[in-house]
DNA sequence: TAGTTTCATGAAAACCTTTTCATGAACCTG
DNA sequence: CAGGTTCATGAAAAGGTTTTCATGAAACTA
């Protein structure tokens, strides 16, 4: 079995308190025997039982991370940021995924009771008020990306609604009345927002929209490509397409292409999130840049304060910028 | 603080000892009893601490998963098989990622000392055996397309080597004889098969390579892009150009339209991973299908199987079948 | 020098479970 | 009915750490 603090008191012939101080407190201890406990604790290899330590200071140095469906550049990203960050303050990260629906999360929370110190949560297709609803642990919770009124509730977002306004009125401003719209889940707040966005900028600017022209989507590649196929087989097709985020703006443009159409002289493209892929479409594809791995970064770092201070920021709401970046698409 | 195993004996007017056999055993006790535990629990929202079960049982329901720096689709799908699997098992996922080099990897071993009951590492840059090297729990460790000779490691990947063969064939027999190659990453070993399958399929047949047709690259959009763009700046282009990835591909596919050829009349594309996007390239792109996510669900199956038989798997190694998928980039 | 303060140190308690052990009571068996 | 089993139950130990408390020695102060 492993070398346990006794080990080392053995071996250093002291008591297991001094050890304890030489590896934690560093004070009122004599050179002599801090540098045999040292050398012991060296030479056996020891490190602290880490459930000893927890059981005792119910402080667990880890951070759990719950996520919904995870696929896509967009979640790479995103944990890039988280990992390299909670790395920084020697975290480490329970992640759990698939969670989308109020029933997944709560087993989720249910599991990660007592094992982490604090929950970093992503859930679009819930509200963050239901999730707190249930009994959890009273550790400091994030939320990123969710649907969130109560100001009492630390979230880290980003402008879904404006993100998309804007580029609806880049499009409207090239000229496009009939502009197509692929939809992202049906239950998730920032497809919901973002759809928002498309449609206030229309009003802004006078146009009436076809609801012809919003097709279903889940952002998935798949579900773009046959999004466009379906508002491409209409009688009067729309001139330009948005895609509620990149994955399906990709699929998108696989679709406009098979049917021998050109981007953008004959459909415009545009796409949400600005995943690493988007600068590298033929034609490089306009959408609004998420700047995914310092919403990871951000998120991590606001919830490591949250634990260290013990309440949560001021003010507890924060939106991260995003950017309309116009690219060869449109 | 958390209700503990006394609350509900005392609620249940029982001792811990009762209550603690209701929860587990669940043999040997009055009915009576057992059901005014089972009440007291659910009514005070008990949950055991996991940290002083652990510290009995020296078990932690936690697998740690070491991964290299994470980008791109591939990951994503990994992650998606690895999470899956292991919810089915009721394991919690501990994910620690960007351990490039032994010195990182061995730190992140440290960190997850005694808290986790298996390893998962992908170390394309490192050997298996150097990992082990290092002190270490004398947990299970299961290793993902990792260089490793030592049948007493179990191990898991797939033919790097065999699918650039086949694919490299496959380009051959288009009848191209110029055929650039975009490598991946200097250290990783994956990388470095796959270059050998290009090799050994030009020597088998009888094809000499020119040196100056490989370049440089690290699996990135970006790499692709500028290997593509220093492949077509030769005084005698290449007719065919074969990425070591699909995101390098992807990146290669926007320089080739970038200097106004056509794929494949011009140039042909080949990736490698068959990641979901590979479908959605215009062209499609033709790759190399592996098999990411199951990949992922297998390795963390068999992890859970060491775990419990306390013993590796026989065979030790075992390698997932790749498969050459011909689409329109060829 | 007597009394007080500082300081290094080890013993022991606490954290929360699970599991072993001991104790009776109720139940058999011959 | 006496001796032996089975069985439900609670007390206590163990698991590895940190922290408090007690102890005695050494260092000060008046």
């Amino acid at each position: 079995m492993g070398v346990t603090i006794r080990d080392v008191a053995r071996s250093a012939k002291v008591s297991i308190s001094t050890v304890s101080r030489v590896l934690n407190d560093k004070c009122n201890v004599s050179d002599d025997k801090r540098v045999r406990v040292e050398n012991a604790a060296r030479d056996l290899g020891y490190i602290p039982n880490p459930a000893a330590q927890s059981l005792h200071s119910s402080r667990t140095g880890s951070l759990g991370i719950l996520l919904p469906f995870v696929s896509g550049e967009f979640y790479a990203e995103f944990l890039n940021g988280v990992d390299k960050t909670a790395q920084g303050g020697d975290w480490l990260l329970m992640i759990s995924t698939s969670h989308n629906s109020e029933e997944e999360l709560r087993a989720a929370l249910k599991g990660m009771y007592r094992r982490v110190d604090g929950l970093l949560i992503m859930a679009p297709n819930i509200t963050a008020e239901s999730v707190l609803l249930q009994p959890h642990d009273d550790i400091p919770i994030v939320f990123v990306n969710t649907r969130c009124e109560d100001e009492a509730i630390s979230l880290i977002t980003f402008d879904n609604y404006g993100g998309m306004r804007e580029m609806t009125r880049h499009v409207i401003a090239q000229g496009h009345t009939r502009i197509g719209f692929i939809r992202g889940p049906v239950m998730a707040f920032d497809a919901a927002e973002r759809e928002r966005g498309y449609r206030d900028a229309h009003a802004e600017a006078g146009l009436a929209i076809d609801e012809r022209l919003i097709v279903p989507g889940n952002y998935s590649q798949q579900s773009g490509h046959d999004g466009a196929v379906r508002l491409l087989g209409q009688r009067e097709r729309p001139t330009a397409i948005m895609a509620s985020n990149d994955d399906s703006a990709i699929g998108a443009l696989s679709a406009i292409r098979e049917a021998g159409l050109d981007v953008p002289s004959d459909v415009a493209l545009t796409g949400f999130d600005d995943v690493p892929s988007a600068r590298f479409t033929v034609p490089p594809l306009s959408t609004v840049h998420v700047p995914v791995r310092e919403l990871g970064a951000r998120s991590i770092q606001v919830l490591m304060e949250c634990i260290q201070t013990r309440r949560i920021p001021d003010p507890p709401h924060f939106s991260m910028d995003v950017e309309v970046r116009v690219r060869a698409s449109t």
